[in-house]
RNA sequence: GGCCUGAUGGUGGAAUUGGUAGACACGAGGGACUUAAAAUCCCUUGGCCAUAACGGCUGUGCGGGUUCGAGUCCCGCUCGGGCUACCA
């Protein structure tokens, strides 16, 4: 009887449906395991045999923790909001629902013959009303939040509203967009309106005029990490800076929890230090820097306060509020001039070409150090998003502030003693501070900080700026508050509607507020986002419900929000969801959550580090500080699986010959080097193998090359290859479907963790694939003779058979701890060959055996398992431990040094002491030749195979 | 420019964390079985030299160093991959 994977599979595959054996709930009598993959979004090109790679490796070690008795929730389910679909939708008029649907049904198809151990009941869509209705919650219940900054922790801004009517802004803890200030009397004389304005200060969901990232292409706004290098990441389109009202989430309050949470998570290195550096914290000054015969003054912010003697002039972002203010009239045509010329130029073209750009205000700051004139100048270098969007410049000690001083001959003052400022600025905070105060020069106060560190420095002028009131020490963080508006249509509605201009929350018990039909999907004529083709978008307050846009009166029926929420909203919560995602009263309800508690291992790329794995950790923060969540890290141990690449192959055309005979001819890989016109071409990588062409699939394969002409080596047609993305342009594409019809879901996940380290990148090359296959071959034949009866004895094992199990038993056990699933595979491999080699196979070995593998292999270990007798499932067998005594090795190996030189190896027991060993190694006739009579031997003995004897004079 | 990674045979990758480098698998070559193919099994397989046979030299991107001993640790480079970028 052969190993008939495709009997074997689909068999278990509906069993396990039939038998819900996957499906799970809370038992407080068992350990929880929560193990997670990035949900996917269900693209139109299905899956290539890259996208499962996270899915088995995550599958593995929840079966395998299943079997050491936890009780384990894998849940899978949809991004299913996105780009493609509505592009798609506006290309075809088909509606985006319907093109998701379809592509989710294609996924689940493929992912089901990998037999995955998902819980299928709990699938998540983002899509689903009943799932938005819990994004829209958040959303509202940020709305009306704010973050206390000495809590450091969300609070209802009902909290906040009761301290300005008792006193204003005085003595306010919330962390806003900006410092407002003004009484208890002021704020109770403000009418609704402007009390609603107001109170956007200090909303974690807040409407705001902000520069935005504006994608013309897209027809919408981008997150910051939805942009790279100025274009957008989707579609590569250039983005622009634009001034617009949109709806954005404070994540900034939340900086310093999000750096503090990176020191209780189990997440690689590299990845933390990308969110630290996203986050970028610098501790710096705030100065005040009073206006030159004005009484106007700004402020600024510095990393670099030791610097303060050597400031030479004065920089405004051209969006900062200040550049009008500070122009003087003459100079006014000439600001203008910029930045007008600024606005033209996108991030893009800023970055390209990096010339140097600026124009002088007309105005002076007077340094508060120095007393000194400084004029302000205005520059595209300088950001309004950072900081306070001004900064003093100190072109000694700044690579950009130096490039703008030479650029525009102002003055350069050097204030770190040795540093040659002659060519480029000294940047580093290294050094012993000079000129300051400059020697000569008449104290304008009486500070010195000549002669001390830098980093001396920099603390004594802090102290000093704050002890006279010049400014205050300050921690800013680059991080910044997310834009949260799309000008799309296919997402979550926000559930919000305008009264008379005042943004006001449909009430929580109406929600989910649907998303609404559109015959279009593209912007209205108006240039309204595509919500504003809905002809229903109206809410009713009286009724409470949605009706048509006619029936606006402004009295009881108003406007709804034409934006939808962007891609992250729906992934941001999704982990809680699947806990208890049947639920219609909450997000989670707290058995569940206080049960399930968060993500034990989440599986996914390191692409979402700047993205969903911020926001998520935002958005679980907030939820945390009122209770919803239970653990403030959502996902407590992270690994970044690698990406598949393809490998491509490329046949030769010899352009000359081609020509000359007028069809194509090509050359074999190892001669295309005596032809001079020779171009590679992508050749379909699944009909190639090792390398070898099949000539007669290649002239099927496309009209062109039907009368095609080779020139072979050996009588072989050899292709070229290379290592590059998988995609349909290059034909190295290969499709999961196809090799579990070949080989089997079994073949399949194992030779995926076979390729190797599950965190590496590493290209597919489907010709391995037999190794793993035979693999599975062996065993069954193994187990199995001819007739299909067990040949496996009822013996107790032998000592060699118990010493090669055990050895496997220990050596999987760990490789799944550390995801090591390559080595584990290998392992499985030399046992069986140790075991074959024993001739005798054994049901008790082959047993723990079949356990063992169940993890990576269920399929063919399910059916072996009831072959053996059990009536239950493989997937609950429980985790086999490895005995000690059986591993020992007989002997020990050992490098004998003489005088400090390794001179010769021996064997010994392994229970060998010192004395034996002393009077061994004497005894050794090689001793001899490096003695002399008068050395002794001292040992050393180290827990390892290798001992060190040195024998010294 | 900054941060993070990595570099080991023809290929994917091992190496108990300082202890016999190249496990395991693919590919390749040779052989057995077979009418033939497929499948299966056996041998060889880093390089160079040697061979009837034992064996020897060399070798983990490059150059130094520490050590009885370095793929592994330290210093200095070269090249590749990823992320990020006028953040004051």
């Amino acid at each position: 009887m052969d190993y008939n994977f495709r009997e074997i599979e689909k068999k278990w595959q509906q069993q396990w449906v039939a038998g819900k054996t996957y499906e799970v709930k809370e038992d407080p009598s068992k350990p929880k395991f929560y193990v997670l993959n990035m949900f996917p979004y269900p693209s139109g090109a299905g899956l290539h045999v890259g996208h499962p790679l996270g899915y088995i490796a995550s599958d593995i070690y929840a079966r395998y923790k299943r079997q050491k008795g936890f009780n384990v929730l894998n849940p899978m389910g949809y991004d299913a909001y996105g780009l493609p679909a509505e592009q798609y939708a506006i290309q075809t008029g088909q509606h985006p629902e319907i093109t998701t649907f379809e592509n989710i049904s294609r996924y689940r198809e493929q992912l089901d013959k990998i037999g995955f151990s998902f819980d299928w009941s709990r699938e998540v869509r983002t899509c689903s009303p009943d799932y938005y209705h819990w994004t829209q919650w958040a959303f509202q219940l940020m709305f009306d939040s704010y973050y206390d900054t000495i809590k450091q922790q969300a609070q209802p801004i009902s909290l906040l509203i009761d301290h300005l009517k008792a006193s204003g802004t005085d003595g306010l803890n919330a962390w806003g967009s900006e410092e407002l200030s003004f009484t208890a009397a002021e704020w109770n004389a403000m009418d609704v309106k402007q009390q609603s304005d107001k109170l956007m200060n200090w909303r974690i969901a807040f409407l705001s005029d902000m520069m935005v990232n504006w994608c013309l292409e897209l027809g919408t706004v981008l997150a910051n990490d939805e942009v790279v290098e100025g274009v957008s990441v989707r579609g590569g389109y250039p983005v622009v800076q634009k001034r617009m009202r949109q709806w954005c989430l404070r994540v900034s309050a939340y900086s310093q929890r999000l750096l503090d949470g990176l020191d209780t998570i189990d997440w690689t290195d590299s990845l933390k230090e990308t969110q630290r550096n996203w986050i970028g914290r610098s501790e710096g000054a705030e100065v005040v820097f009073k206006v030159a015969d004005s009484d106007k003054e700004f402020t600024i912010f510095t990393t670099r306060a030791d610097t303060m003697f050597g400031v030479t002039f004065m920089v405004l972002a051209p969006e900062s509020e200040l550049v009008g203010e500070l122009t003087t009239d003459v100079r006014k045509a000439e600001v203008d001039a910029y930045l007008e010329q600024v606005k033209k130029r996108t991030e893009r073209e800023r970055m390209i070409d990096k010339k140097v750009t600026g124009v002088f205000t007309g105005s002076y700051a007077i340094n508060p150090f120095t007393g000194e004139k400084n004029p302000i100048w205005v520059s595209d270098y300088v950001l309004a998003g950072y900081g306070t969007g001004a900064i003093m410049a100190v072109p000694a000690h700044d690579s950009r502030d130096y490039t703008f001083a030479r650029h525009f001959g102002l003055p350069i003052i050097p204030l770190v003693e040795g540093a040659d400022i002659s060519e480029e600025s000294y940047d580093a905070k290294e050094g012993i501070v000079m000129n300051s105060p400059r020697p000569g020069v008449t104290p304008y106060i009486d500070f010195s900080l000549n002669g001390l560190s830098v980093k001396e420095a920099i603390a004594a002028t802090k102290n000093y700026v704050e002890s006279h009131g010049i400014g205050r020490v300050k921690v800013n963080y680059r991080l910044r508050d997310a834009i949260f508006s799309r000008q799309r249509y296919w997402g979550e509605p926000f559930p919000v509607y305008y009264k008379h201009g005042i943004p006001t929350m449909i009430p929580s018990d109406c929600l989910p507020l649907e998303l609404p039909e559109v015959d279009k999907f593209l912007p209205t004529a108006t240039g309204e986002p595509p919500l504003g083709n809905a002809t229903a978008w109206a809410w009713d307050e009286v009724n409470r419900r949605v009706v048509d846009n006619t029936l606006i009166d402004d009295k009881t029926v108003f406007p709804i929000e034409l934006n939808t929420m962007p891609g992250f909203a729906g992934s941001s919560a999704y982990y809680l969801r699947y806990m208890d995602p049947h639920n219609d009263k909450a997000l989670v309800s707290k058995e569940a959550d206080n049960y399930w508690r968060n993500v034990d291992l989440y599986v996914g790329g390191t692409e979402h580090a700047t993205g969903h794995l911020i926001y998520s950790r935002f958005w679980n923060k907030f939820l945390f500080d009122y209770g919803y969540s239970v653990s403030e890290e959502p996902f407590q141990k992270l690994v970044n699986q690698g990406m598949i690449q393809g490998r491509s192959n490329f046949v030769y055309r010899d352009n000359e010959a081609s020509k000359t005979a007028g069809h194509p001819v090509f050359v074999s890989f190892g001669l295309r080097k005596n032809y001079k016109d020779v171009t590679p071409i992508h050749v379909d990588v699944n009909i190639v193998k090792n390398d070898e062409l099949d000539l007669e699939a290649f002239t099927a394969w496309r009209p062109e090359y039907a009368d095609a002409e080779f020139v072979l080596e050996n009588g072989k047609y050899i292709c070229g290859w290379a290592i590059e993305k998988m995609s349909k342009s290059m034909f190295n594409v290969v499709n999961p479907d196809m090799i579990v019809e070949r080989f089997g879901a079994d073949t399949l996940r194992m030779y995926e963790m076979f390729l190797g380290p599950v965190e590496q990148s590493k290209p597919w090359d489907t010709n391995g694939i037999d190794g793993c296959h035979r693999f599975l071959r062996k065993l069954w034949v193994f187990i199995f003779d001819k007739e299909g009866n067990i040949r496996l004895t009822d013996d107790e094992p032998s000592k060699e058979e118990l010493k090669s199990l055990h050895k496997l038993i220990k050596k999987v056990s760990g490789d799944i701890e550390t995801f090591s699933y390559n080595t584990s595979i290998s392992a499985f491999m030399i046992c069986l060959n140790e075991l074959s080699q024993l001739k005798s196979g054994n049901k008790q070995v082959m047993e723990a055996f079949v356990t063992l593998l169940a993890p990576f292999c269920p399929h063919i270990c399910e059916e072996l398992w009831h072959a053996f007798g059990h009536t239950t499932t493989v997937v609950d067998a429980p985790w086999p431990e490895w005995n000690e005594d059986y591993l020992k090795e007989d002997s020990v190996s050992l490098t004998v040094s003489f005088n400090g030189k390794a001179r010769f190896q021996m064997e010994f027991p392994a229970d060998a002491d010192n004395t034996t060993i002393e009077k061994a190694v004497l005894e050794n006739p090689q001793s001899a030749k490096y003695m002399d009579g008068k050395q002794h031997i001292k040992t050393i003995v180290v827990p390892k195979k290798i001992v060190n004897i040195v024998l010294k004079g």
